[in-house]
Formats: structure tokens, sequence, C-alpha cells
RNA sequence: CGCGGAGUGGAGCAGUUGGUAGCUCGUUGGGCUCAUAACCCAAAGGUCACAGGUUCGAGUCCUGUCUCCGCUACCA
């Protein structure tokens, strides 16, 4: 290791505590955090691992709605289940705390109290929805209304779920809160905003000249950023769950979670060391890396940088900020409001002595260069092909051997032939390799290059024959078999970051004391006469039943998502509009039309470009229809329209009217069309 | 729309400063029998997303296009 650095601090991304840990969590953070962690530690490295729950952000806050209980229990249970998942897993967090917790609030607080009084935040006003029924500012999640983009109602005050257009709440037609179904009004408010474009020439420099050796999914991403320039950011919020704002007249105000979950790392280290943590933060001779998922890079390599450097005060840097992609689930999003994920807690019990089996195929397949797919029968095969029939199999049939024919005593190597040093040679070739990829956080091949190690035995014994050759040269098979023995042994060691469960094993049944880095590459491990423990398996194969139990319990989730889904979208009928005029109504100019030609709009699901002959001229209307509709069943078809609304550019086009539609309880949209053709441009009243 | 990442044999991935594609798993054939029907050897299988361009030569550089993901609720 190259090493300036007398102490490592790494933290992981701290889990949102408003649903459970699942193996998109593991695959991109917390394994390839612990493989790190664990190695650092057998190099004698100092290292502190740092990780806690997120607990505050008005998600958790809507959950607990939900559940008609206090934010307070959504995250109580959270935690309690991620925390003890981990633990089971054998996450080897050095604390693993909460944002709920007392020092976190203190610490927070008196981050922003600091920052306040130097007079580092700017303070704005702005004008914001307010609920004067449940008598608080309303969040963009708490409101929803009719998309100004694509018409759709139930959109949300920042995005719109059928168009994916992000909006701010002030966009939505007909806004109303989702707490009371109110009409908020709008009430000034103000905040305060970390100027974030004051740093950023500092930025630019500290990460496009001086970390180019990150991650190139990690740099790019900075790049863009700051290549776009920075804006102010929020760091407050009104909401009644999260840090108070410490600021007199701040009643009602929180820290934003962003602001306050990143300090999460420092109050958790505060807590495990009360006396000793600032020197893990605020010593150059710290290394302090940040594992996180590629959703939050912005955030760890610019928002939270330049808060720890507005603070001053000697804090450190990230050294590095190794993001992974995500992980997909049998070829879908993992999901945790659709539940499409497997669950950490669950899979714990269903597979129950299969920790390292996860920890294995998760590393394997981790999506370190672009997003990957988990698939139970990948799982399987994983499993069967290289834990049992590579890793297990080869220290089996070594550790057999030698209690067959040396009554589990190691036998001494006597005379090395060409093919024994051939062997022995490439044990430091990996060992070099391993560490080299270890640092780099290519924990993937680090991993590929360990089993390497088990592949170099299994052939190394089938290619020297010790079953054979025991019955004409009993001493050459000693030496086959001391050399068998310290390969297992240095394979204890090489996959001990990885697979902590199995090396503790196979420290047992090699009867081995040591699991320090140093020793690997060591080929004397094991002396001649050692004692090994009964030969026991180190990894068993999963039967298709198994993964057939795993793959329908999916398919169940499924079909209920899909029953769901058209419950919800059976909404009951819209309550009836307040009165309207005549004159209101003769306003509106409804015409029948015929359709003459459609095409889809291009990148988008459910926009149609429809030519209309409206008997009065030839116009296009974008319509959002293309889920109900084809385009062939459109054309010729007659509609009616609303001809004279305002017209309106939808993705680029001008739209000039609006097509009459009929809204289905379920949510489907169906075309009003006069019982009989009528001529085009016919009035309707 | 914009910006970032990704698109390589059935699956998952490598491909460093450009020189006719590698690895693991799977498949097929063979060998071995110490071992959890495990292990070892060999073979088949790719127009490197698509279209242009630069070059003696491009997966690797340039331009354009398409698809997936993120930035943008839940969320790593």
């Amino acid at each position: 290791m190259n090493s300036n650095f007398k102490r490592h601090l790494i933290t992981a991304a701290l889990p949102y505590a408003n649903g459970a840990v699942h193996i998109g969590h593991l695959a991109g953070v917390y394994i390839p955090a612990d493989i790190y962690a664990r190695y650092l530690r057998m190099r004698g490295e100092d290292v502190r691992f740092i990780c806690g729950s997120d607990e505050h952000g008005v998600p958790i806050t809507i959950k607990a709605k939900q559940n008609n209980c206090t934010p307070q229990e959504i995250v109580d249970k959270y935690h309690l289940i991620i925390k003890d998942s981990f633990e089971r897993l054998g996450i080897s967090f050095d604390i693993y705390s909460r944002t709920s917790s007392a020092i976190h609030h203190k610490t927070a607080s008196e981050f922003f109290k600091k920052l306040y009084s130097e007079g580092k935040f700017i303070e704005r006003e702005s004008e914001q929805y307010y609920d004067e029924q449940a008598n608080q500012f309303l969040a963009d999640r708490y409101i929803c209304g009719t998309c100004p983009k694509c018409m759709a109602e139930g959109a949300y005050g920042d995005q719109c779920e059928k168009c994916g257009s992000t909006l701010s709440p002030t966009e939505l037609i007909n806004p109303k809160s989702t707490l009371s179904g109110n009409v908020p009004i709008m009430k000034s408010t103000s905040h305060w905003y970390l100027p974030l474009d004051q740093y950023e020439p500092w930025l630019k420099e500290w990460i496009l000249e001086g970390h180019k050796e990150w991650k190139v999914n990690v740099y790019g991403q900075c790049k863009s950023w700051l290549d776009g320039g920075l804006q102010p950011r929020a760091v407050s919020r009104d909401l009644d769950w999260g840090v108070p704002v410490p600021v007199d007249g701040a009643d009602g105000k929180v820290l934003y979670v962003w602001f306050d979950a990143p300090i999460g790392y420092i109050s958790n280290t505060i807590e495990l060391m009360p006396n000793d943590w600032e020197r893990w933060w605020k010593s150059e001779d710290t290394k302090l890396v940040h594992f996180i998922g590629k959703d939050n890079i912005v955030f760890h390599c610019i928002v939270f940088p330049a808060m720890l450097k507005a603070y001053g005060d000697g804090y450190i840097l990230p050294e590095n900020v190794p993001a992974n992609e995500f992980l997909n689930l049998e070829g879908n999003k993992i999901s945790t409001s659709r539940n499409w994920a497997v669950w950490l807690h669950e899979y714990l019990d269903e597979f129950p002595g299969k920790e390292d089996v996860l920890r294995y195929v998760l590393c394997a397949n981790a999506p370190e260069t672009k997003d990957n797919d988990f698939t139970w029968k990948d799982f399987q095969t994983r499993n069967n092909s290289e834990l049992v029939g590579i890793f297990g199999n080869f220290v089996n049939r070594a550790v057999v051997l030698t209690h067959k024919y040396f009554e589990g005593e190691t036998p001494a190597a006597l005379n090395c032939l060409a093919i024994d040093d051939e062997v022995l040679s490439q044990i430091p070739i990996l060992k070099k390799s391993i560490e080299d990829n270890l640092e780099n956080y290519k924990f993937r091949e680090a991993l590929r290059e360990a089993m390497n190690l088990a592949r170099l035995g299994n052939k190394y014994l089938t290619d020297t024959e010790p079953w054979k050759v025991v019955k004409t040269d009993p001493e050459r098979v000693a030496t086959i078999l001391n050399i068998s023995l310290q390969i297992c042994a240095n394979l204890a060691i090489a996959f001990e970051p990885i697979l902590p469960h199995t090396t503790k094993k196979l420290r047992y049944i090699l009867n081995m004391k040591t699991s320090r880095w140093e020793e690997f590459g060591n080929i004397s491990i094991l002396h001649p006469g050692h004692k090994l423990n009964e030969a026991t398996l180190l990894f068993e194969k999963i039967e298709d039943g198994e993964i057939e139990f795993q793959i329908a319990k999916l398919q169940a989730t499924k079909n209920s998502n899909e029953a769901t889904a058209v419950i919800d979208q059976k909404s009951p009928l819209m309550p009836l509009k307040p009165e309207c005029t005549y004159e209101q109504f003769s306003e509106m100019d409804i015409r029948t039309a015929t359709v003459l030609e459609a095409e889809r709009v291009p990148k988008t699901d459910k926009l149609l470009k429809l030519t209309i002959d409206t008997g009065l001229d030839i116009r296009t209307i974008v319509s959002g229809i293309a889920e109900y509709y084809s385009v062939e069943e459109m054309v010729g078809k007659q509609i009616c329209i609303l001809a004279n609304l305002a017209p309106r550019k939808i993705k680029g086009i001008e739209s000039k009217g609006m097509i009459l539609m009929a809204k289905e309880e379920n949510g489907k949209m169906k075309i009003v069309s006069p019982e009989q053709r009528l001529e085009n441009g016919s009035a309707i009243s």
C-alpha cells in the first residue's frame, strides 16, 4: 500500500429507514465497503467503518401517515431490521447508529449554527403552498394536481408520473393538498441556501484537476454538474420531522434531509469515539472513502465536500468515492414500493448459513461499471459450480486425502519438482493482483483472482494424481498434499475479506490461527505434523426447489402488484365540480372533426400527433392517447374537440385544441364520438 | 430537451497509449475417480448496438442515430 495515510475512515451510504435492506443496497454499497474495510484491517491498518440509518425526510412522514403511526415508529421499526440484518450478514461496521439520535441532532444543529453565524448561508424568501387546514407548508410530494405538460391528473408537485416531466408545485393546474384535499394557498416562507456556486471554482480544481483517478461514472457526473454551473441549494424545509433549524424564529423548519444525512457520518463517528473523533475527521493523514450508489454521487462529491469546505476547521475531504451502478432483479428495476426486491432479512431467514453465498454472488456480479442483473438461476449456478465445485471441492479434496493418507497430519514437503515450484510461484502473483484490485475498488476482479487460486489447486491435484502415486511413492504424496494444504491456508486468507463466515469454517478445518494478510503468500503456514480437524463441507448445493420457491415468490409479488395497480386505478367517480354559468360553458367551442393522419410522437409513450379536419381548417393536435388507441385505429375516426383552446406546445409540437375523452373507472380513456357521423365542424352545445 | 454512464459469443464481464477479440459460467466431446455426478483437457459459439468518417490498420479515436439506467417520487 502506498501509504502516507495513517488511518482509514470508511463510510457506507446511510440506508433510508423507510424500508428494509435489499440486494441492490448490498451489491452497490455495503458488500464492497465491507470487503474493503476487512481487507485493510487484515493488513493491520487503523480502520473505522461508519454507517447508520438515515431517518429524516418527507417520505418517512408520508409512510407514517399511511400507516397511521408516528415517523418515530416507522424509523424504529426499520432501523432495527436493517441493523440486525447487516450484522447477520457480517457487515463489519464499527458503528451503526442513526440520525434520530440525540448526538446527531446536536452535531447537525451545531454544524448548521456555525455556518449560519459565519454568514455562509444566504436567506431567501419564496412563496410556497400552504395547507390552512393541516396548518403546514406542503412538501412537493404533498401536492397533487393536473400536469401542465400532458394534462394527466394526479401529478405530484415535483414530477408527473404519467409523462415523466419534472415539475415545480406552482406549475400544477388545480393543485390540491394530499393531506386534506383542500386547495392550498400561497404563503411566503424563508429558507437558507448553501451557495454552491461560490464553491464552484474550488470544486473544479479539487475534482477535475485533483481526482482524475476517480471512476469514470463518478468523474463524469461531477464534471457534468460543474460544467453546468452550480446553483444555491436550500438547506432547510418546512416540516415537523427532522433536525430543527437552530435559529430564532425558525419554528416549523428542519434541516433538509440531504444536509443532515451526511453529517450523520460525523455524528456516528463522534458517538463511536467521543474523545478521538476529530483525529479521524480533521487530520490530513486520514484517508476518507465514501461507498455509495450512483444516485448519490452529487451529494458526496459536490454538496457534502462544499459543506465541509464551508465549515473549514480542518475537515478532510474524501480521497475517493467509488460509486457503483444499480443492480436489477430478474430483469426489472428493484423497487421498495413495488416490493420488487430480495430483502436481506428474508434471505437470511430462508437461507440460513448461506450468508457468504449472497456475499459471493453479489460481489461476483457487482454493478461496478454498469447496471447488472441478479437472477436466482445465476445465484444457483454460481453457488453450485463455483463455490461448491471449485472452492469447496478443492479444500475437501485436499483435507480428505490428508486424513486418508496421513491421519489428518500435515505431511512435510520433501523434494519439490518443477510442477510444485510452478504452482507455488503463482501464489505471490495472485496475491499481488488481489491486492491491487482491492485497493482500486475492483472487487469483482479481486474475487475472480481469489477463485483462480482454488482453480490452481484443483488443477494441481488433477495433474499430480496423489491417489495414484500413493501406491508407488508415498513420499511424493506427502509433498503434494503439503502444497495443497498450503494453498488451502492461503485461500483462507485470500477469501477472508470477502467470505468471512466461510474462512472462519476453513480456518477451523485447517486448525489455523492466523488470518493476517502478511501471511498470504507464505507457503509453510501449516507446519509438518500440524493436526487438521475433520473435513466438513464449506458449501452445499442449492437444489432447484429452493430456487423455484424464490422465483415463485417474486412472481406472486408481481401478480399482486398488478392486482393492486388495477385497484389503485379504480378511482371513485370524480366529485362534482363547482357550479358554472352558461356563459362560461358557451365560451367553449366544441366541434366535431375527423382524424386524417396520426403518428406517434418520438420518445414518448403516450402521445399521438394527430392531423385533423375541423371543417374550418386542418390542424394538429397532440393528445395523450397512445396507450389506448393505435395509429391505425385513429385514422378516419370522427371525434369531438375543444376547438378554441389556446394552443400549447407539447414536446415541441404546437397542439391546437383538445380531444374530448371520457375516463373509465379503471382509468382508461375512451374517445367521445357523435352517435352518427356528422359533418366536420358541427358545433356541440 | 439537456448532461453523465452503459450497450462485446447463450449469461456475466476484461479489453491498458488503436495492430485481425479474451476470461468465468453454460453447451458439446473426451479424460480422471481423491472429491458435494465434483475435478482436468478440448471444441463449438462474437459482422465488439447501428450508420458514416479518420487511419496502412479501430471494440479502442471523431460524427450522427438507437436502446437501457441515473440526474428526477420510492431508491443504492
